[in-house]
DNA sequence: GTCTATAGCTTGATAGAC
DNA sequence: GTCTATCAAGCTATAGAC
């Protein structure tokens, strides 16, 4: 069973790099071959869908590292407080401080196919849900916390732009210190 | 002096909308053409700096915009809340409602030349300087004017995102609504 | 499962007529 | 100032050997 060049995680990793740096259309095949080390009809026997079948695929390995780190700890019993904090710890290693991209972000630009487009959007929704409820539980009324959510989604996502546009990270982090504040408080 | 098929003010309107709506890399030229209704050798007939000379330009044309439509207005005497609301009623024009990117955050994906990174830089940091400036004659410390400038353009670009990504523009049209509270309260 | 080689199209850019 | 025609390079995707 060893008989694959890069493993599953290395490959995957590769494809949401190149997708979160560059986007749907700026991510060729020529550096999707570079970043994951393998050729174009490799990828190909991978992901048979071509290009779309490989954003598709990075945006659903991110939302399910997203499942597992974040949304899962996030739902669990214990101190809302803490759980944001993790949460906050969790998405500054994912964005690495705020120097890469999300791709809720990088793959909403342009017309891409409406199957991209539908699962960025349920990506975005199951996101905020998820801490709406931990803010609910925490005594909030439902109105508030889904308020409170969309504010904490907009100012991750706010954040990650400026980071972008000015190399600045300092306001990223900033952000993920005060999401106990912003979401509990 | 009629002699131009479309004059400045559609010509570089049509850029900007394809660098909104694509991005760089998705900005084809193809595309350009179409919407600015002039054909390839007429676009390096006005930009013989190519493509890169268009992202350039569309920028500086929006950056322009924002001077006379935004920055100045807002650096007028007279109450801060008002300037601030102007400056609201003008973002909500010019992003069409939260339906339209901001080329900040299309323009500042993937490698795009050092020229157009370090414009798109400038860009973003005269903004967060003049809203700072406001917040600040209101009668706020320097520092805490700069945070709160920072956070509005973090909102509205966070916003811009969100209503990319799920199609629901209201969260945006809640962060201008809020923004005199926001910078000012 | 990975590779080389290649097809066919689109890209950014240019030459030269009017 | 705009156009048609064209180029070389890059693109996505595929065929077929190992």
């Amino acid at each position: 069973m060893g008989q694959s060049k890069v493993d599953h995680e290395q490959l995957m990793d590769g494809l949401v790099a190149v997708f979160q740096t560059y986007g749907y259309e700026g991510a060729s095949l020529t550096r999707l071959t570079q970043t994951t080390g393998l050729k174009r009809a490799s990828l190909y026997h991978h992901f048979s869908g071509g290009k779309n079948e490989m954003a598709l695929a990075a945006l659903n390995h991110v939302s399910q590292w997203f499942v597992t780190h974040i949304f899962e700890p996030l739902a669990q019993p214990g101190d809302p407080v803490q759980r944001v904090k993790a949460m906050a710890r969790q998405l500054d290693k994912f964005y690495d401080k705020g120097s890469r991209s999300c791709l809720l972000d990088t793959l909403s630009l342009g017309d891409e196919t409406q199957d991209l487009q539908s699962h960025v959007k349920q990506a975005t929704l199951a996101w905020i849900m998820v801490m709406a409820q931990v803010v609910q539980e925490s005594g909030l009324a439902a109105n508030e916390a889904r308020q409170r959510a969309e504010t904490a989604f907009i100012q991750i996502e706010g954040a990650l732009v400026l980071a972008r546009s000015t190399g600045d990270r300092k306001p990223f982090r900033k952000v993920l210190n005060q999401l106990p504040i912003l979401l509990l408080e």
